[in-house]
DNA sequence: CAAAAGCTGCTAATTATTTAACACATGCGA
DNA sequence: TCGCATGTGTTAAATAATTAGCAGCTTTTG
């Protein structure tokens, strides 16, 4: 399976939380979970993320920062992709489809606009 | 957080193939993990699931066949949310792209006309 | 300068997860 | 019919995850 298999609950919600914040140090992170353990815990798990191998830490000042080793967009992908796989039987299409429909409300004209404007462009690129 | 951050490793990792399958068997559930363990550990997890109230199970025969309470479509809409929300800073419409970026080469010419239509039925509903 | 605040490294205990064995029931084929 | 294959329920042991305490170092601040 993928590598977020691998992840235990909190290591995953540590890594969530990682990716949408880009960085972050162990109080930060501590902060943003609303179900948070101690200090000393979180920081348990920051070093058993970075024992893993799955983010990595530089000092910035005095503490330090903790940042994902997989790029964003690269584990965004794969997050896209196992959604698409589990819920949508593999189609892109339906996908998209879902993700429209359920967020109607928060798509401007405009970006619906430039998606439609996407979808022509990226129908040419596939002509060549 | 949400609920499946509730789950453990394996326990998520069998809602997936549930939802991917719709409903399986005990046995059916161990063949689709590549990393299985024994047909017994499976049967203690699946019980595990009955009795969190995640899933029931239904007598098909001889066996019990297994099947997510939770409908897929809300949880595939809770899945999309969860990604928008990790990977994409809130906002669909860069989902989106990036879906029709990774899979472009998935997707057919005539799924993108009807996407195409699809967004222009939604700009026209909004209006309303 | 001394104390407080804020971090880190290391360690240990508790709790949850994961695994599988064993006993029992039922249908099926030799 | 008898035993084999296939299921289930229950239980227990091993492993992994989670939690947090404590000692020591550095900076800030009163």
């Amino acid at each position: 399976m993928t590598q977020a298999d691998q992840l235990s609950r909190r290591e995953r919600q540590i890594m969530d939380i990682l990716y949408r914040l880009g960085n972050a140090s162990a109080k930060d992170v501590m902060h943003n979970m609303d179900d948070a353990p101690s200090y000393s815990s979180v920081r348990t798990l920051l070093g058993k993320l970075v024992e893993k191998g799955h983010i990595d830490h530089r000092e910035s000042g005095l503490k330090y920062v903790y940042f994902p080793l997989v790029a964003r967009e690269k584990a965004s992908r794969s997050a896209l992709g196992n959604v698409v796989k589990t819920f949508f039987e593999d189609s892109p299409y339906l996908a998209v489809n879902s993700l429209l429909d359920m967020s109607i409300n928060d798509l401007s004209d405009e970006e619906l606009n430039r998606l439609n404007t996407l979808i022509q462009t990226r129908k040419q690129q596939k002509q060549k």
